[in-house]
Parts: structure tokens; sequence; C-alpha cells
DNA sequence: TATCAATATAATTATATTATGATATAGTTA
DNA sequence: TAACTATATCATAATATAATTATATTGATA
């Protein structure tokens, strides 16, 4: 078996890892919810979320790197969309999960010593 | 609408990134990819894995940490399983996105000026 | 109980990520 | 064309993450 070489299946737990790389910020993550089936302007948002301009556009340009998201200039505005939609199922997993974690916490505070 | 306070939401969020965090490294992919369907012990896959025992360690704290993971000591041996099977389907979905995203690359190459 | 095996933790250094502030670009309008 | 608006990029400092090495813990066995 492949020991850390340059494999095809290195390559793709790498590029796995980035992905999540891309997605393991709260700015990032607000940014994509904001734009589940909708095409939107950065400016519709960009108030929305409490963040400096600048910073908004560095999180924009990670999500971009990774092709999470493209876009498109119209005029001054510059609108995003997210390009896979199973980035939401993703989100969803995810909040599922931690309602599940949630959940468990909850019934071990209650049934202390089941 | 809220601003970067300590809300609920504000929480999720965090929280989501925390995990996507958790799940964002090479190491931490392949631990998980090992752990399919079964409980396994550390020392089954360490080696395959070609990473420090220290180093791998490190990579099973984080994932028990964000609660991932969990473990049952038998003997000298740990034996670690995965705790949500939902993280297989987080997997799978990332994996195909970045096929259609090397499929898209593909077909750009083949039809140059579409 | 001394030793060993499996795993975890701690300390350290190297590297990556983030937010901020300043500057640049590109399209728009006066 | 000067001023303006929306967005991007750059440089930097603060913080977080990762790998390494050394040490500690825990259970098993001689």
């Amino acid at each position: 078996m492949d020991k850390g070489g340059n494999t095809l299946n290195e390559r793709l737990l790498s590029m796995e890892a980035e992905f999540f790389k891309a997605l393991a910020h709260p700015t990032r993550i607000r940014i994509l919810k904001h734009l589940r089936d909708i095409e939107r302007c950065v400016c519709e948002f960009t108030e929305d979320l409490d963040v400096e301009q600048s910073n908004m556009s560095q999180h924009l340009a990670v999500l971009r790197k990774q092709g999470i998201v493209s876009f498109r200039k119209e005029g001054l505005r510059v609108m995003y969309k997210v390009n896979y939609p199973q980035v939401f199922e993703i989100l969803q997993l995810v909040e599922n999960i931690l309602l599940s974690q949630v959940n468990e916490t909850l019934h071990l505070l209650t049934k202390p010593t089941d």
C-alpha cells in the first residue's frame, strides 16, 4: 500500500482536506447560507455579516479558489453563486450531527447514571 | 438581525466551522476511512498511514474532541469507532463534488472554445 | 516489581490562517 | 476626466495548527 507518496489517492485526500478547510470558517459558512438557491451580489450580504469589506473579499476568494462559488460581474456589482448544491446537503448533515450531539448531551444531563 | 454576537445561531456557525476543521486534514480523513463500518485498534491502521505515533495520537485527539469518534480501552489497545455514519455521507458528497470539478476541467480541455 | 507495549500528553518550532489597514482596479456617473 | 462605488489585492501582525521530539501514563507480562 501507498505511504505518503503522491498517488491519486493521496491527491484526493489532500483535495478533500482542502475542501473542508474552505468550509471551516463561520463567515464562509454564513456566506454560503446567504447564497442558498440564489445568485447574489456581495453588497447584498456584506453588511449582514458584520465583516470588513476586505475580509469579506478574502473569504470569497477562499471559496472561489476551491471552486465552491463562482461569480459574474454586473456593472460595479459582483454576483456570486454556489456551484454545487451538494454543499447544502453537507451543511445539513453537519447540522444534524451537531444536533444529535446536543441531544445526547441533554440526555446525559437528565438521566445522569443510566 | 444579529451581528457577530453570541446568539444560538452564532454558536451553531462556529460549531459547524469547528466540525469542518476537524475534517480538514488528510491524515484525519484517512483515519475516518479506515474506520468505515468497523471499530478498530489504533495499532491496526497506524502503520498504514505512515505517521509518527504521537502525531497520530494528536489527530485522534482532534477527532475525539469534536465527538466524531469515540474509543474504548481493551487491554493495552484502544479501539476507535466513528460515532456518526453521516460522516461518510459527507465524505462521499465531497468526493462527488471533486469529481465533478475534475470532469468539468476535462471538458474545458477537450472543448477549448465551445 | 521491573520491564515492555500501546497510546497519550507536553514542549517546541515551523507553517498556515485570520483580521486589519492601506492601496489598487474597474466600472459608473457627474 | 475627476470623483465615486464596489470589490479585490497586498502587507503585516496576531493567532492557530501541525510535526517533531521527549516524556508520561496505563495495562500486561516476566
